[in-house]
DNA sequence: TATTGTTATACTCTATAACTATA
DNA sequence: TATAGTTATAGAGTATAACAATA
């Protein structure tokens, strides 16, 4: 029978109305935010579809997972060949992840893997033509989706998102150097 | 050895600037508009880093997938158990994920399978009071690190960020239905 | 000794398809 | 026949740990 979808899934109305937390939220949560609560759950909620978009559009050009495009996007940016652990950097991943990566790309024959010349420890990949041939056709489509979803958002509002963008993720930069907070308990309604 | 890391992660100097697109982009990809890939990028980068920092500090309560706990939550959440149908809907995944995701909850007690009275073709999910403890644990946690988060947006920028979000999410909502276009080509810098 | 990359192990999640038991 | 859920299969991703080659 395969997938089958259930009949939530076609609940949609046609209207998309912003996500908000109930009117018990303060109780439940002491010392929460429900405003914050709130942009949260529609900023994730947004960046899903949207990356469901991208992905819808993408699938098409080649069997690959995001990681891999973004791989493969790193490394036709770069214009020289990347060590294994640099783009296990650049895509927050570990070195074992990045091996198995770099195995499925190369299979596919996207990359291939080069003797560093200077360190034989090192690994170099270096992204063939049939690997630039799909960042050619990748990135046209991730910036058409992001031109179709947001051109909705008039311009007087973007700097403003922009804005508010950067000063929550200074401030997740700040959070992630500290310990992990313990919240108050929840009171349940 | 284990996990490494690399160098790069290092090269954050405390300064969180927007993400920008450069000055060739139209160039480079014709048609396609620069704010838009700009909003998108900011979004997609804070929407990960939000989630990060919640993984971060969900980490200690439960070995759990997001999924995990989004679905105990829901089923915390339904206040009655639910087919598992109904959660393969919820959190937009196949039955057969549904299958493998309910049988790990149930592995470490958090729900239990019982017979639908009126449909033995039927599951019902119920979740435990052990499931119900996670939640419990689980919900302020998130909360708390929103409102850690975004308590840096300042309340005029909130209500344009919520709206831009519906905006896009409504125009994502019209593209999911229509056919995959085909973007213009890239022009190679 | 420390570092680079790979391998080994184990688990989760994904998708598709086939299968069962019901309806 | 159609539906609900499970199982089977295969692949990709995660994390941790151990390892060989090289520095």
């Amino acid at each position: 029978m395969g997938k089958r979808v259930s009949d939530e899934e076609l609940a949609d109305p046609g209207q998309v109305a912003p996500i908000r937390v109930g009117p018990g939220f303060r109780v439940e949560f002491p010392g929460c935010d429900p405003a914050a609560a709130e942009i949260a759950a529609n900023l994730v909620r947004l960046s899903s579809a949207f990356l469901e978009e991208v992905d819808r559009r993408r699938r098409g050009i080649a069997n690959l997972s995001a990681s891999g495009f973004e791989a493969l996007a790193v490394l036709d940016g770069a214009d020289e060949p990347l060590t294994a652990s640099v783009i296990a950097a650049r895509l927050l991943v570990t070195s074992a992840s990045s091996t198995s990566l770099i195995d499925t790309l190369a299979r596919r024959g996207y990359v291939v893997r080069l003797p560093h010349a200077g360190d034989r420890r090192k690994v170099l990949v270096q992204i063939t033509d049939a690997g630039r041939v799909v960042v050619d056709r990748v990135l046209p489509v991730v910036h058409a989706a992001a031109t179709d979803a947001f051109e909705a958002v008039p311009p007087a509002q973007r700097d403003t998102v922009l804005e508010a963008c950067t000063r929550a993720r200074t401030r997740l930069v700040e959070l992630a150097a500290q310990d992990v907070p313990t919240p108050g308990p929840r009171v349940r309604p």
